[in-house]
DNA sequence: CTGTTAGCGCATTCAA
DNA sequence: TTGAATGCGCTAACAG
């Protein structure tokens, strides 16, 4: 079936050494012969086996994108499928693939625990546990964590600045002379969802508003949910003036609401979402949100890893994504 | 480091023979035997070395997806990566991963030609040529193509059937009545491209319309793009009375515009995109568009790819997605 | 710059 | 049901 480096060494009488090197190594071995053997090599179409070169070489130049089952349709989702975009175009110009995997991908078939490591190292998404980066270490794997924040030793984790940019937002809202400030907050991992929280209570707190309960919603983060959320919302005596969504997708589901019961945004209503996905700038008029570079969070998550892969010893780290408040047309 | 089968083998006094089928054929060991092994494995963290394995059982277990250069953001790509999710899908259930490549990522250092094969099989997304393609085959590994077709021998082929996505979106405009109807095509692929256009040419005969030239545009697929070329088209003197637009996003661009100029939509200019990318659902009002099944084609794709992977004999074959007119509240 | 020698960790014959 | 032996295709010392 597929030539093998023997092949080569006999079509053209270079040792089998010198074959490896001329596709390995290319410097290490004279141009003349390399002209001849990778003639040679194009002839019976032969090409390096990708497996038995990591099998002696002890690596595989591919790293593991993770998600957690939950969070599962990774590339559907529109917070990772930038930051995995992100991760991809760093892997590629570090020489390393990369491999999409959900939790469960990586448990063998004996139940218990772990995986297949056809990978070098691994990126692992949002939720999951210590005993997942524990084993994962103990087969010398190194992880990188993003999209989460676990304290533990030599542990790198990438993440949001989830409180900061928060606060842009919600004190962007109060310079527009806005009191009555609701928040609907999606129901994110608790890391996220607590910081994010947390720096709307404070920032209110701040500025001495007050924070009226009827205006504290929380939802599943769906254009369904927010709007219902938002209907309810909208249809109290006393109405917010403006509304602090947690993410995009919340923050399109009340503008949707709005629009639909005649509200003029920003006048009537102002809103602010949170991610800066694509849909902020689809939608019309355009979203007030609060920008997460997440290129740069994939970009960032996967040279850490490499480091380590390539023998930078791993130190507990903690990277925080500055954010930028984005004030668009719905505030 | 890693424990290796030979150290599991030491530890629990079996041959690393039997080791290795309490792993690999867990029926073929008796229960007691396998309990004692698993225990065994565990208390030293051993986990079968996918490599090795795939190196003598020459199949790796994994499939790449492939996607032009000039295509890439896959993964951000609205189309590509709900059909990704797709090959995901079917991909852990049948128990293989999935890799995702750049064309450039299949070319070895030595310049010319071709791939490290650590994949079973590939699917090809869009735009590639019959070179790439035999290059896999010679290297016996199996290639489905998806979003397009290319005459080639025992060439699997899976794509949108855009004729009739078409049909539906035109004849729908049609039935409601409009006769000064638009079209603005993306500049796609060819294959593409050429069955939008000619199903929109042919509808419209069809039903003796005329075609007025200048309500045929073609735009690079971006909301600017699309902006500008409406802005054209509705400062004509005769205005078309509905869009055709071959994607949603210049559906969407189409629709910003004339929401901005105050249009009412659907009463002003009726608009249908194509793609029923979640966009469609986003914008406000929401967009009549023509529904691809894109992780069916996802599934579709990988489905014959493992079929050809584990043995079935490819034969040629093109398989077109059925599209759905989707009418909501822009036509 | 090139060749020789030795495995990498596992699954697979074949025997027992 | 279990074990012993041979090799997958390649790279990495170490020499020459």
């Amino acid at each position: 079936m597929g030539a093998t480096i023997l092949d080569v060494a006999k079509l053209c009488g270079y040792s089998k050494t010198t074959i490896s090197r001329a596709f390995a190594s290319p410097e290490k071995v004279s141009e003349k012969t390399r002209t001849i053997i990778y003639k040679a090599a194009k002839e019976i179409n032969y090409t390096p086996d990708a497996i038995a070169r990591a099998m002696v070489r002890k690596k595989t130049d591919n790293i593991g994108f993770i998600v957690a089952d939950q969070q599962y349709p990774v590339v559907l989702n529109p917070f990772y499928s930038p930051v995995f975009e992100g991760v991809l175009r760093t892997c590629k110009e570090k020489g390393y693939s990369v491999f999409i995997a959900s939790e469960s991908d990586i448990h063998i078939s004996t139940g218990q625990v772990y995986m297949k490591k056809q990978m070098d190292g691994v990126i692992i998404c949002g939720q999951t546990d210590k005993a997942t980066i524990e084993s994962f270490k103990s087969q010398n794997i190194p992880v990188v964590l993003l999209n989460n924040i676990i304290d533990m030793d030599d542990l790198v984790c990438v993440a949001v600045d989830n409180y900061n940019g928060t606060v842009q937002a919600v004190e962007h809202l109060i310079q527009r002379g806005h009191v009555d400030i609701a928040i609907i907050s999606g129901n994110f991992s608790p890391n996220v969802y607590n910081a994010r929280y947390r720096a709307f209570v404070d920032t209110m707190k701040k500025h001495g508003l007050e924070i009226d309960e009827r205006f504290v919603k929380r939802v599943e983060p769906s254009l369904e949910a927010s709007m219902e959320c938002t209907t309810q919302l909208l249809a109290q005596k006393r109405e917010p003036t403006a509304i602090f969504a947690t993410n995009d997708v919340i923050a399109i589901g009340a503008m949707k609401v709005a629009l639909r019961a005649g509200y003029k945004l920003p006048e009537d209503l102002a809103i602010v979402g949170f991610d800066d996905s694509d849909y902020s700038e689809i939608v019309e008029p355009e979203l007030s949100t609060v920008r997460i570079n997440k290129l740069e969070i994939g970009k960032v998550a996967s040279e850490r890893l490499i480091e380590i892969i390539e023998g930078k010893a791993a130190e507990k780290e903690v990277i925080l994504s500055e954010t930028t408040l984005l004030v668009r047309a719905t505030s």
